[in-house]
DNA sequence: TGTTAGCACTCTATTTGAACGAGTGCTAAT
DNA sequence: ATTAGCACTCGTTCAAATAGAGTGCTAACA
C-alpha cells in the first residue's frame, strides 16, 4: 500500500515531532540526513500521506503532524525497537539490588523510577488480592465492644479492619469464633469470603455460638474486601512538563482523571493475556485522554496472577524508549514478586 | 494608630480583593454601599495605607492590592467570624453520621468534604502513631523462611511488615519468642520500641532463644516504625483553579512541594498547643508558598494526642470563611477520634 | 482643616497593520 | 518521475495607536 520512501518519509516525520512536538515541514525534512528528495517530492508525498489520513495540517499551511493513523501505523509497522543505553538498564535494576520483602516497596520505587526515567506517569497495578487466599484470620480485641480483625493472606498481604462486638461477647466465645472461621475460610480466596460467610459459615455458627446473627454480621462486614487494589503512581505531575499539555484547562481535565482512580482501572487492568499493549488518543475512550496515549504492559505472576506497568505519556510519545523500558521493567518485576509469592505456594 | 476610616478602607480592599482578584482601585471603592467618602479621600488613605505597608500597587498606576502585612493585619484585626450556612454545617456533621469505625475513613472523608467546601487544598495529619503504645504482636510464618509480623496498637492501628526468618528457625521457637516479646512490649509506645529491643530484649532473648542474634536482628528491623504518620489530601488539583496559579510554573513548583510529603510535615504538624494557626505567605518560610497561606487547626484527641487540619489556598484566601469551617470540623473529629481512641485508653 | 473636584500623567491591555518566515500547492521544466 | 520556481496562505512578531483604569497633585470648597 505505502511505497518505501512513504514509509521513510513517514517514520521520518513521526520521529521528528515526536522530538520537537512541532510540525514538520518539507524543507526541513529534506535537509536532513538520510533523505535525499527534495522539498518538493516530500510535498507531493506528504500530500499522499495527509489524503490517506497518517498526517494532519495544524492549519492551511503549516508543516504536517501525525494524526492518530499515522501513530497506529507507527506502533505497529515502523517502530524500530530502541537499544537501550546501559546506565537506564542498570537503573532499572537497581529496583532489585538489596533483597525487599515488601510488594508496596518494590512497586513504588518501580513507579517512580519509571516515571524519572521517561518523563512521562506512571501507574503500576499489582497482583489482584481478591485472588489471594485466606491464611490466616486473627482478631485483637481492643475494648469490650469493639476489637481488629486481621486477615493474611498466602501471599504475605495483609487486610485490617475495626469492628464492634455484639454487646456482651465474652472471650472464650469470641476465640471459639475466630477458631471456626479459621478452620473454614483458610485456603478461600478473599473474593469467595462473602460467599462462604453467608452459607457454610452461616450454618456452623447458629450451632456453635450463642448470639450468632449479630456475630455474623460483624464478620460478614469485615469479609468485605475492596475489590480494587492500590494503584501505584510515579511522575504524577510530569504531564505538566508537555507542552500538549501548557493550556491549563486540558491539564486540569486530565489530572482530575488521575486523581480519581476508578475511572482508571478499566484502562490499566489487563485485557486478557500478557505483553505490551499500546492505546493512543481516542482508543482510550476517554475525554481526558484525547491527547494521550497509555502503554501497558502485563505481565505474569507465580500463581496464575497478573501485574499492570503503565506509562501515561502524550499522544507524540517516544513509544519505542518506553516500550523498551517496560519490556525491561516488567520481566524483572514478574520475577521479584513471583519469587516474592512462590515461596507461599510451595508449602501448600 | 489606624483611623476608622483607613480600618474601613482596608478590610473593604481586602474583602473585595479576596473575592475578585483584581486590584482595587479608588473609584470602584467609593461607589460601593457603606462607603460615603470620595474617591480623592480615598486615594489618600490608601496612599498612607500603602506607606504603612499594609496595600501594594502591581505597577505605578494600578489598583491596590493588600500585601502579606495587610493580610496579617487584616486576620488579627479585620476578621469578622463568617457564619456558615446551615447547609455547610450539615454536611460537615455528615461524615460522622453514619458510625465508622475506621480512623482512615473518617479523615479521607473529612479532607474531601473540607476540599470541596473552600475550592482549596485540603490536609489533615491524624494522631501520632509513634505515642501509640503496643496491644499486641502476631506472627504468621508464611514458609519456611519468612514471615509477617504484625504490630496492633491500643488505638486499633495495624502495623505489618514482612520479614525473613534465620535459617532453621522451628515454630515452637518462633512462638516462643513472640510470647517473650509480647510480655515485653506490650504497653510500650511504638517510638520506644527499638530502645527496648536493644537493651530489655537483647538480653532476655539471649537467654532463651538458641539463635538469637539473627532474630534480634530480623525484629528490629521489624520494629522501625516510620516516624512520620500518612498524610491525607482533598482537592490536590484545587490550586488550578486560582488565578494566582494560572502560571505553570508556579503551579509546578507547588504542586512539586506537596507531592513530596516530607517538605509538608514542618508545615502541618502542630506547633504547640492546640487552635488555630494562620501563616501568610512568606511566612511559611517556602519558597513554593510565596503565593500561599496555609491555616491550620490542631486539636486534641483523648490521650493527650493531637491531630491537624489544613488548608493551603492562595494569600488571597476566604480567610473568615476558612477558619470558621475548620473550627466545625475540627471539634467534630476531635470527638470522633477521641471516642474511637478512648475504648481503648479506659479499660488499661 | 478635612474633603473633594479636576486634571495631567502613567501604565496595562487591546487592537491594528506591516513585515517576516515557514510552509503549501501547483505548474512547468528537466 | 522528479524538481525548481512561484504565488499564496497562515501564524508570529513587532511597533504604534488607542482606550481605560487608576494615581498623585493642586486648588477650591465647607
Amino acid at each position: 500500500m505505502l511505497s518505501d520512501r512513504q514509509l521513510l518519509i513517514l517514520q521520518v516525520i513521526i520521529d521528528d515531532f515526536i522530538r520537537s512536538a512541532q510540525p514538520v515541514g518539507s524543507r526541513s525534512l529534506s535537509k536532513k540526513d538520510g533523505i535525499q528528495y527534495s522539498s518538493a517530492t516530500i510535498r507531493n508525498e506528504m500530500s499522499d500521506l495527509e489524503e490517506m489520513g497518517f498526517l494532519e495540517k495544524t492549519h492551511t499551511s503549516s508543516g504536517r503532524v501525525p494524526s492518530e493513523k499515522g501513530y497506529r501505523f507507527y506502533v505497529d509497522h515502523l517502530l524500530s525497537p530502541q537499544k537501550l543505553q546501559q546506565q537506564d538498564i542498570s537503573l532499572i535494576h537497581s529496583i532489585f539490588a538489596d533483597r525487599i520483602y515488601e510488594m508496596e516497596r518494590i512497586v513504588q520505587r518501580s513507579a517512580k523510577i519509571l516515571s524519572e526515567l521517561t518523563n512521562y506517569t506512571s501507574i503500576i497495578l499489582g497482583p489482584n488480592s481478591q485472588q489471594n487466599r485466606v491464611k490466616k484470620l486473627q482478631v485483637v480485641p481492643l475494648h469490650d465492644d469493639t476489637a481488629i480483625a486481621i486477615i493474611v493472606t498466602d501471599t504475605g498481604h495483609v487486610e485490617n479492619r475495626r469492628f464492634s462486638l455484639p454487646k456482651g461477647t465474652n472471650a472464650d466465645e469470641l476465640e471459639k469464633m475466630v477458631r471456626l472461621l479459621n478452620d473454614q475460610l483458610v485456603g478461600v480466596p478473599l473474593m469467595d469470603l462473602q460467599d462462604h460467610i453467608y452459607k457454610e459459615i452461616a450454618i456452623l455458627l447458629r450451632r456453635h455460638i450463642a448470639n450468632y446473627d449479630l456475630m455474623l454480621q460483624a464478620f460478614a462486614e469485615i469479609m468485605n474486601i475492596p475489590v480494587y487494589d492500590k494503584l501505584f503512581f510515579g511522575g504524577k505531575m510530569n504531564m505538566m512538563n508537555q507542552p500538549e499539555f501548557s493550556d491549563i484547562d486540558k491539564l486540569r481535565l486530565l489530572m482530575d482523571m488521575i486523581e480519581t482512580e476508578e475511572s482508571l482501572y478499566p484502562l490499566i487492568r489487563p485485557a486478557q493475556g500478557v505483553g505490551i499493549q499500546v492505546k493512543i488518543g481516542k482508543e482510550n475512550d476517554n475525554i481526558a485522554m484525547e491527547n494521550c496515549s497509555l502503554i501497558t504492559a502485563t505481565f505474569p505472576i507465580a500463581g496464575g496472577q497478573k501485574g499492570s506497568l503503565a506509562i501515561l505519556g502524550p499522544t507524540r510519545m517516544e513509544y519505542s524508549r518506553v516500550i523498551s523500558l517496560l519490556n525491561v521493567l516488567s520481566m524483572d518485576l514478574s520475577k521479584a514478586l513471583s519469587s516474592l509469592y512462590f515461596q507461599s505456594k510451595d508449602e501448600s
